[in-house]
DNA sequence: ACCTGAACACCGTTCAAGT
DNA sequence: ACCTGAACACCGTTCAAGT
């Protein structure tokens, strides 16, 4: 006699991802995630694995956004890195889980995969490649992104207890990165 | 009738860091580190009130041991951004649990105090000084960290999937990071 | 088929009992 | 004064039993 389903893995991840970005990563139980879900926590284990794949589902998810929102931020123009360090640190401050499953250091099990970190890359990469030219596109581009990830995390932790407005050091360090960058450009062959 | 001590904090803190070391934040359980310390998880609680506290002094034990390196590695000359920077980078190589305890959002009970980091920040201030002038080494500062803990917990991660080699990306930002902050110091007066 | 309570092995923490 | 086993409330996970 089949029960009909009661959650989905769609509400399961969904439910995760609230959680997530209320209580960290330590705060993404079984058992809060089945409460918002409507479930109990064994049934959870009816459409995922272990938490850990339920980690990596969600890091993956919040993944998918951000690229979104990242591509849909670059354009052309003069001011590509601005809009990409923009759009990165809004998407990181509504979505704190985005540093604490896509940019920390976790198990292989929890990690979003390559394919996806690399889908997540290539606005970056072609920002790169606007002001560095490809041959540097790839340095220039770990630069940007170990930046933005660096300040941020820095933002949500509560890191500048030195004063100061972190709006004007988040704009200081995208001018200085841009200047740093266009700087290190080689010269054009043949001019 | 008085039964000898056979642990100490320092010892506890000692084998605290050497879980984090080897295991991560999450490996750092009180049954752990009381096995390395050679007593029972609950004799912890006569040194310590929590975990929560013990991963503190974890974190401020490591912050004392950055301080040190991160002030042996500056003097003066035209190389300092360089020295300090691989200086943060051997460090946080060695010794991981600096960048899960010290740098990243944990609750306030786990997290080392704003005067601890504040004597590892001063390294970093007298280099960006130098480098900007004192009008702006404070956002000078907060660039330079940004971008060596957001690199070295990339590299940390294996967040280096697209090829390329490390070192050369982290010379390049250092190179990148120099160029750009002598290009926003602002004329000298006078001049 | 899916859902659940009960169970198991963990974890942090407390505490009465030992020396 | 310090150390310990036992206990409690959690956690992830398994599984037999229910529908």
């Amino acid at each position: 006699m089949p029960t009909p389903a009661r959650t989905s893995i769609e509400e399961i991840v969904a439910a995760g991802r609230r959680v997530v970005a209320t209580d960290g990563l330590d705060g993404l139980t079984m058992q809060r995630v089945a409460e918002l879900a409507g479930v109990r926590a064994p049934s959870l284990y009816k459409r995922v694995p272990s938490r850990a794949a339920l980690v990596r589902l969600v890091a993956e998810d919040l993944l998918r956004d951000l690229s979104a929102a990242l591509a849909g931020a670059v354009g052309s123009g003069d001011d590509q890195l601005r809009r990409l360090a923009v759009a990165f640190r809004e998407f990181a401050l509504a979505e704190p889980g985005v540093l604490a499953l896509v940019f920390a250091p976790l198990p292989t099990a929890m990690a979003p995969s390559p394919q996806a970190l690399a889908v997540a890359a290539e606005p970056v990469l072609k920002v790169a490649g606007q002001l560095v030219g490809d041959g540097q596109a790839l340095e220039a581009a770990r630069t940007i992104t170990a930046w933005a990830t660096g300040f941020v995390r820095m933002e949500l932790q509560g890191g500048f207890e030195l004063g100061g407005s972190v709006p004007r050091a988040f704009d200081y360090g995208i001018r200085a990165l841009a200047l740093g960058l266009a700087a290190s450009r080689p010269p054009m062959p043949g001019l």
